[in-house]
DNA sequence: CGTTGTGAAGAGCTTCACAGCG
DNA sequence: CGCTGTGAAGCTCTTCACAACG
C-alpha cells in the first residue's frame, strides 16, 4: 500500500484533517469530490491534496475526482485507524475525568481499558465501569488488557513517572496531556497535546496585529 | 523589540515549549543555561534555539548562556503572555467543564470570565462561580466582560454558530477544540486543538513501525 | 576561553505546470 | 474534456560553521 518510503510528518496531520472533512461532507450527502473543492474545505492548496494522497496510492479517478466513501475508508486504512486500539488512561484529575466522559474516543475506534491513578483515595473508584487501578500496577495489568497506547494527563511532576511504567508495560505510543517534556526510547512513539501553545499563538497574533496599527 | 519582519510558525510553537522547560530548569535551581543544554531538554537543535531567540533580540551573553528567569520573562514578553488575557467559553459539555476546572488556564494568565451555552437547561447554571449565559447574548455580554479570546467546545456541527456570535462580538481570536473546521475574517486568528490527529498520529507510527519488522 | 548571533548551505515541504488517463 | 498523478521549480525552515564578543 505504502508508495514511498519516507511521508512527512504534516501529511500524515492533515490526512486526519481530510478525514474530519470528508465525514462532514458524506453527512451533507456528497458521494464524489474533486481536489479542488476539498482543498477549499481544508484551506489547503490542491496540489497538497493529490500529493498527500498519491503517497500511499491513486485513490483518485482521473476527470472525475475521488469517491468520498471510499477515500475516507482508504485514509483511515492507510492511517491504521481502522480498528480498534486498546487504550490506557495515567491520571484521574479532571483533564483524565472529562477525556473519560468523551464519546468521541469510542467512536472514532479508541477504546480506554484502563484506568490508573497513584492516589489512594481514587483507587477502587469505578469511571464508566471501570475500576481505577494503582499506577504501579500498570506494567501486570496492561499486558492482561492488551493496551497498546498510554494517554498521560497526570500534574507534569508526575508525567516521567507515568510515562516509564507505561514504556515498562510495553506500550507502543503514549500521548501526553501534561504539560512536561517525557524521555522515552526510540521505538515508543511520543506525542504532546498541549493546548496552551495554541493560546499563546493566539495572544501572540493578537498582540502582533495591534502593534502593527 | 521585534528585529525581523516576518517570524516562522514554528518558532513561536517552539516559544511556548522553551517556556515550559525553562520553568521546570528553574524550579530545579538552575539560573544560566546554554543553548546547547536547553537543545537537550527540548529535544531540538542548539543553533535553532539562538534562531528563535535572536528574532526577538540578543537575550543571551557571550561566552555565559542565557540567565533562566530573565529568558522567561523575555520570551513571555515577545510572546505577549506577560499579562491577563480574559476568555469566553462556549459550549458546556464534559470537555468544556474540564477546562473550566483546570486550574492552569489561571495559572498562565488566561482567564475564563464567560461561560455561554445554547441549551436552557444549562443556562443559569453556576460554574466556579460563574453563571452560564445564553450564546445569543454573547455579543451584548463579550464587550461588558472585556473578553479578547474565545473558546469553542460544543460539538462539531454547532461550532461554526458559536464562531459567529464570537466573531459579532468583536473576538481576536479563537482556540476552537471542537472536531470541525470554522470560516471567520481575515482580521481573527483561529487555531485548532485536535488530539485525534495526535492519536492518528501514534497509531499509524505504531502501524508504521510493525510493518517494517 | 566559551558561548552567542548570524550569513550561507542544506534539507524538506509546498506549489506549479502539464502529461497521463478515465 | 476534466481531473488526477507527478517531475521540476520554488520556497521556507533548519542546520552548519565561524566570526564576534563578554
Amino acid at each position: 500500500m505504502l508508495r514511498s518510503e519516507h511521508i512527512p510528518r504534516a501529511t500524515i496531520k492533515r490526512l486526519a484533517l481530510y478525514v474530519q472533512v470528508l465525514e462532514t461532507l458524506k453527512r451533507e450527502g456528497a458521494e464524489v469530490i474533486s481536489s479542488e473543492l476539498l482543498a477549499k474545505a481544508c484551506d489547503v492548496n490542491p496540489s497538497q491534496i493529490r500529493k498527500d494522497l498519491a503517497y500511499f496510492g491513486g485513490f483518485g479517478v482521473r476527470g472525475v475526482g475521488y469517491y468520498v466513501q471510499e477515500l475516507i475508508t482508504s485514509i483511515k486504512q492507510s492511517l491504521g485507524v481502522d480498528r480498534i486500539w486498546r487504550a490506557a488512561l495515567v491520571g484521574v484529575g479532571n483533564l483524565g475525568k472529562a477525556l473519560l466522559r468523551h464519546q468521541e474516543f469510542r467512536r472514532r475506534g479508541f477504546h480506554i481499558v484502563g484506568i490508573f491513578d497513584c492516589d489512594p483515595f481514587k483507587i477502587g473508584e469505578e469511571i464508566g465501569g471501570i475500576e481505577v487501578i494503582c499506577s504501579k500496577r500498570l506494567p501486570e495489568k496492561a499486558g492482561e488488557l492488551g493496551v497498546e497506547i498510554g494517554l498521560i494527563t497526570t500534574p507534569p511532576e508526575r508525567a516521567q513517572r507515568a510515562a516509564n511504567y507505561l514504556i515498562e508495560a510495553g506500550i507502543k505510543g503514549i500521548v501526553n496531556f501534561a504539560p512536561a517534556r517525557i524521555a522515552a526510547p526510540e521505538h515508543v512513539c511520543v506525542e504532546y497535546v498541549d493546548f496552551f501553545h495554541h493560546l499563546y499563538n493566539v495572544a501572540f497574533n493578537i498582540t502582533l496585529g495591534q502593534s502593527q496599527r
